[in-house]
Order: C-alpha cells, then sequence, then structure tokens
DNA sequence: TTGTATGCGTTATCAT
DNA sequence: ATGATAACGCATACAA
C-alpha cells in the first residue's frame, strides 16, 4: 500500500507538498502538482482512512441503527429498500456506512459509545423502538443524528406522509363509491395514529359513517392477525364492502380468508393495503394500496445527515415530508 | 471523548501503563490494573478505533461486497437474512461490517481500492456478478476473503447445499406418487445447474422420465416469466401433475395462473417452490419449498472469515455445505 | 512492575 | 511555492 511518503520521495518533494497537492491546495506549483498526481495514481494510492481519522477527527463514516428483535427489518422491502437508497446516496456524498449494535465482541457498550468508538460522524435511526433509553442518549449526544418516521425533540426527521397517503388512498376508496369501509390498523404507534386519524378526517369530510366495530386492532406484518380480523368483520351483521389493512403483507391474511368462503375479491369484497411492496404487485387481481417513498426517504435522510455533519452552523431540528403515490391495482372494485 | 493519555494522568502513571493494563497484559500489577480499569470506565473510555487501526494495522471492520444492479439484493428474504446474520455473528467476535462499492464521493475505486481505504480486515461476498474483473481482482488480493455460494479457487466457500436439497424436495414429489413433474428453473448459473442435474438424478433414479419439454428456462424472482411458463405447460398435451419453480417469489406467478384457470392446488395441480421464505408459509394453500439455511450460512461465512484473518497460519480455500430443511406444505398433493 | 521513546500515515502550522 | 515539524491516540520495544 503506497503511502504519502513513498510518493514523495519518488517525487523528490516533501510529504507536506504531497498532501497539499492531494487535498488540492492552491499553494502548489501547477506542474509539481500534475506530477504528484500522476504518480499517485499510478502508484495506486488511497490515503488511510484511519490515519486521516485521526487527524482530522472525521471519519468519512455514517452510523445506521437498524436494530430489529424480530429480525424483520431488514426482511421488510419498505426498510431494506430504504436503507440501499441511504447507502447509495451516502456513497455519493463520500460516506461509508457502519451498524451500530450493543455490543461488540465481548464488550457491551450502548449505541452511543458504539458510535463514539467507530468516531462515526453521524448517525441514522430507523426501524428501531424509539422508547428506548440508549437511544435517547444517543439522541441527546454531541453526533449528529438524523430519525426515520419518528420525531425526536432535538434533531432531524424524515416523515413518509401517512396523512396525505391515507387520504389519497381512502379518497380512492370512497371515489369507488365504497360507504361501508372496515380498518384493520396497526399497533399503536405513531405512525398508527396519523393514519387512523386521517383516515377519520377524510371519512367525517365526505360523510361517511364509520362504525366502531369497523375498526379493529391488528399487527403490522402479521398476515394471521389480519386473517382473524377479517373473518371477524365478514360475520358481522352488517359487514363492509372494503377492508383497509395495515400493510401489503397483513392483507395476504384478509386475502386468504376471502378465499376460503370463496369470495371473489374485487366484486364480493374489495381490499387495500399499504406500503406498496414489489409482492402487492405480484399478486392477483393486483393489490390496491399506497407505495411509501421509501427510496426518496433513504436518500433525503443521508442527504439531510450530511449537512447537519458538514454544515452544523445552519442546522437545526426540521421535519422533511416524503409524499407516497397511490397505486391502483385491481382489489377494490367499484360500488357505482 | 477520554483518551488513554487523561487515565494516566488520572492514575498517576504512565500512558504505557495504561494501554497494558487494558489490553490485559500480565507484567502489571493487580493493584494498578484495577485503578486503571475502573477509572477507564468511570470515565467511559472506549479506544479510538482509528489510532489503534493506525498502530496495529488491524481494524476489526469487515467488507461486504452485497451488490445488486436490481436491488433485489437487500430485499430478497434469502439475502437479507443472510446479511442479518452475518452481521450478527461478526459482531460477537469483535468485528463490524462496512458495505463496499465501487466509488466513493467523486472518486471511483475499485472494489478492492474500497477495501484497501478501510481497511478491512476481510471480506464477505455475496450476491453479486462473480464474473466481474473488479470482483475477481479482489478475490486474487491479499485480503482474506469469503464468498457465499460461489467458489473461487482462491478463497473459502459457503454453499448451500443445493444437490440434497433438490434430492430432499424431488424425492418427497416422488413419494406422493407425482410422476409427471417439471421444473421451470432459474437462469443458467452455477446454482441452476447444480439443482437441475440433481433432480435429474433422483428422478433417474427412482425411474421416472423427464421430457425435455417439462424443462422450462424461466428467471429467479419474476412471477410473469414463471406465469407464462406455467400456462405453456398446462397447455400441453399431457400436462404435469407438478410444477417446480426456480424460488418461492417465482411460484406467485403459478398460482396466479392456475387460479385463473380454476385449477385447485394440490388436488387439481401441485407444485413447489425453493428458499422458504416466510410469504411461503403465508400463503394458502401454505407451499411445499426447500427453506436454504441462509441464518446458518450468514453465520458461518463470518466465522469463517475471521478465523482466516485471526489465524492464517492454518488457511486454506475449503468449502463449507450448508444443508436446508424441506418444508411441506400443502402445495403438493397426493397421487396414491 | 513501570516508564520512555518511537512510529503508524496523515494534516496543519509555520518557516523559508 | 515548498519544506520541516508537530500532533492526532495508541501500542510496543526497550530501558529502568
Amino acid at each position: 500500500m503506497a503511502t504519502i511518503k513513498e510518493i514523495a520521495q519518488k517525487c523528490g518533494v516533501s510529504t507536506a507538498t504531497v498532501s497539499k497537492a492531494l487535498n488540492g491546495y492552491s499553494d502548489i506549483g501547477v506542474e509539481t502538482s500534475n506530477l504528484i498526481r500522476s504518480t499517485a495514481a499510478k502508484m495506486g494510492y488511497f490515503p488511510n482512512a484511519a490515519a486521516r481519522a485521526l487527524k482530522t477527527n472525521r471519519t468519512h463514516n455514517l452510523g445506521v441503527l437498524f436494530i430489529d428483535k424480530t429480525r424483520s427489518g431488514l426482511t421488510h422491502e419498505y426498510f431494506s429498500s430504504l436503507l440501499e437508497s441511504f447507502k447509495t446516496q451516502a456513497e455519493k456524498l463520500g460516506y461509508d456506512i457502519t451498524f451500530i449494535s450493543s455490543n461488540i465482541g465481548n464488550v457491551p457498550m450502548t449505541y452511543l459509545e458504539h458510535c463514539r468508538y467507530r468516531r462515526c460522524d453521524g448517525v441514522m435511526i430507523a426501524c428501531i423502538d424509539f422508547n428506548g433509553r440508549q437511544v435517547f442518549e444517543l439522541v441527546q449526544s454531541e453526533i449528529p443524528v438524523v430519525t426515520v418516521d419518528h420525531v425526536f425533540d432535538a434533531c432531524p426527521a424524515i416523515l413518509s406522509d401517512n396523512v396525505q397517503g391515507m387520504r389519497d388512498l381512502v379518497g380512492h376508496i370512497l371515489d369507488k363509491g365504497h360507504e361501508k369501509i372496515a380498518y384493520v390498523h396497526g399497533e399503536d404507534t405513531a405512525v398508527s395514529r396519523k393514519r387512523l386519524a386521517a383516515f377519520h378526517t377524510i371519512c367525517r369530510e365526505r360523510s361517511v359513517i364509520v362504525p366502531p366495530v369497523y375498526l379493529r386492532q391488528g399487527i403490522f406484518h402479521d398476515p394471521e392477525t389480519s386473517r382473524r380480523e377479517t373473518a371477524a368483520l365478514l360475520d358481522l351483521p352488517n359487514p363492509p364492502t372494503c377492508i383497509l389493512y395495515p400493510d401489503d403483507i397483513s392483507y395476504i391474511g384478509g386475502m386468504n380468508e376471502f378465499e376460503r368462503r370463496g369470495l371473489k375479491i374485487s366484486t364480493d369484497i374489495s381490499a387495500a393495503g399499504y406500503d406498496g411492496v414489489s409482492l402487492s404487485q405480484m399478486l392477483r387481481p393486483r393489490l390496491t394500496t399506497l407505495r411509501q417513498g421509501s427510496l426518496a426517504m433513504g436518500a433525503a435522510a443521508a442527504s439531510r445527515l450530511v449537512r447537519s455533519i458538514e454544515d452544523p452552523h445552519t442546522d437545526f431540528p426540521d421535519h422533511t415530508l416524503i409524499p407516497g403515490e397511490l397505486v391502483i391495482g385491481q382489489s377494490v372494485g367499484s360500488l357505482i
């Protein structure tokens, strides 16, 4: 591995000159600069990240806190594509990413300690229990943080626009003439609450009454629970004509229950998901759903985090709302 | 951030003593050692990874080469759970992981250069076009490498046991009395070839004849192609009673075609997938498939790589075969 | 058992 | 325009 010193020897200059030339300082002669650059390239030189980090106190490394007890983090398309686009954007901006965890080797450490150990320039937090003490400690620290789909007072956040998304989705269903709409929603989280509130708001705006029994508590990404709630809804004396699910995967449970009862989706019963994962468009009928802008969110998170790092003066905890996109499949039939 | 120097001051000893005490050298007095350790803990000390790396030439960082043009890498459960378990095991062994890519900032670099820049102690390669020049360059380098589901002459490999997996799966189907078995297989890769060969072998062993027209070239994770091939198979004068798909996602295409034709899966037609992703067990009927040991593979890859790094003397390019597990759903009906 | 001194590869300050 | 030198935090050979 070529070092700056070797380049200096080869070019007959000092290491200081090489360093400056390579970092584009203007006070180096054009000729020497060119000579240095070309021989550096010829020798396959790359700066030693550790040495540079030691000196500059900047690692060009972003921490990613992306943990899930159920190991569902990476296996949910919404999160994995978010991560993928975060990584891509981070790389474009010159940063690598490192996963943060709560122990390394046998040494237990908090998230914050892990970040400090690796000298992360900043951290993105997503897909985690945001109420943990360790998360809070990290958020309160001096390290720049960006959160996704959660708001902390102290740091910027990238948020999926669940309110508008829900409005678009339910609006479409209402346009199709449905007036008996049930909603199997996810666990009680900020996301669920926003969607639920938006659901109520638009229904009221359009003078559609939602009987309390149409609202069922489900679990994100758990088809079996959704199947059970679907069965309960269908057994009602006055069953709904359309059922909303917490997400596309949960819809699978409903779909199974429909088929078991011989109900044809879109004519006998309508349904909609949320997320817009690729599976939803593989099914027949294609699912009507709301595709969350996970790619845009990942990229926005990376850009926003790097801004916090590189321009700390103008930094303040703003919120970026990323819109989703209504995906009209064939799972919501028309009643008009 | 506390440094070794501050601890030294506080304890009234030299930095060398602190360093030794913290690294468990035996030539430090028990009392001083205890004093140093406790004050270090009290001060929230963690060694500066960059400084340590600079000195020891070891970063405790593993590179992960995990790229896919179609961005399907992270979104396929097989790969994402492989990565997740690799990460978990690496952390247990005291390593963080860094994604390797082919450019960072505006600076284009090869995979090898990126690894060197970050001073990765080793690299895991999976889910990538293994035929690329840059991959080859990396494999030939001095950096320890482990590959997953691909064999290079020069480095150890972790392999899913596709031959035994296929034997188990097809064996089960034959046990159910099927004699007309079609196989929509994936693109022409080493994995496909192994599975195809195993398919032929076991059929021959059990005296089952496979007409060439029962073998169809599909595409991994592409339901639409599978749907088309399924239609072609069903339109045959002498159609199969059971169809194998390249993977569970591809099966969705077949499933759609069955339903379109009003064929009841398991009684009118049988089908099997491969991979054993969680979706396959959410569908009704549950899919009969072969669950690949992705968790075991990820962990094995991490352990194997760390062994290459920490014990280079005994290192040689061996292969670790990880078995899968037959998952018997309801999609293969009995003909006997 | 403990301390001194040096160097890892880089950047940055200050001379020249 | 270029160079000598110190410093970043740590580990270690060697001296005491």
